[in-house]
DNA sequence: CTCTAATGTAAAGCGACCTTGTCATTATGA
DNA sequence: TCATAATGACAAGGTCGCTTTACATTAGAG
C-alpha cells in the first residue's frame, strides 16, 4: 500500500510534527506510515484524507 | 465507523461467507465488521471497495 | 562552528484486527 | 419434521497499529 503523504505534506509545508498534531497522533506514527512501514487504520486513514482534502484513493494507492 | 456493507452484500445475493470468500478473509471477520464489532485495516477496506466497485467513502461512513 | 529543528529508528507495552475452532439461534426447503 | 444454510457470538492466539521514551543523524540558521 504507496501513499503520497510525503508529498502532500511538503506540499503543504508541514514537519512530520505539525501533521501528526493535526491528525492527533504521535510524530512516529506519521513517520512510520509515510516510510510504509505499516498502514495507518481506517479510521486515521479517513482523517488524513480530510486533513488534506482528498479522498482516501487519491492518497493511498493498492501497492 | 458505520458502514454499508449488509445493504450491498444484501444487493448482491451474497451471503456473509460468499463476501467473506471473495475477501480472502474468514466469515467471522466480515460478520464482526457488518455489526460494527470493528473497523477493517485499510488494505481490507480497499478490498471490500474493489469488489463492489465502490469508492472506499461510498461505504464507510465517518461515524 | 554551534544550536536547534527535523527526521529516522528502536524497544516495550497495549489494544485492535484477523485467524481457527466451536456453539447457539434462526430461517428455509425437501 | 429433519436437515442444512445462514447468522451471531465467544475464546485463544498471532500480528499490526499506535503509544511513550529515548537516542542518533541530518540540515539549516545565525
Amino acid at each position: 500500500m504507496n501513499n503520497r503523504l510525503r508529498v502532500l505534506r511538503a506540499e503543504h509545508g508541514w514537519s512530520q510534527q505539525d501533521l501528526a498534531d493535526r491528525l492527533g497522533v504521535s510524530r512516529q506514527s506519521v513517520n512510520a506510515i509515510e516510510k510504509g512501514r505499516y498502514d495507518p487504520s481506517l479510521p486515521l486513514a479517513f482523517s488524513i484524507a480530510d486533513v488534506f482534502g482528498l479522498p482516501i484513493e487519491a492518497i493511498f494507492l493498492r501497492d
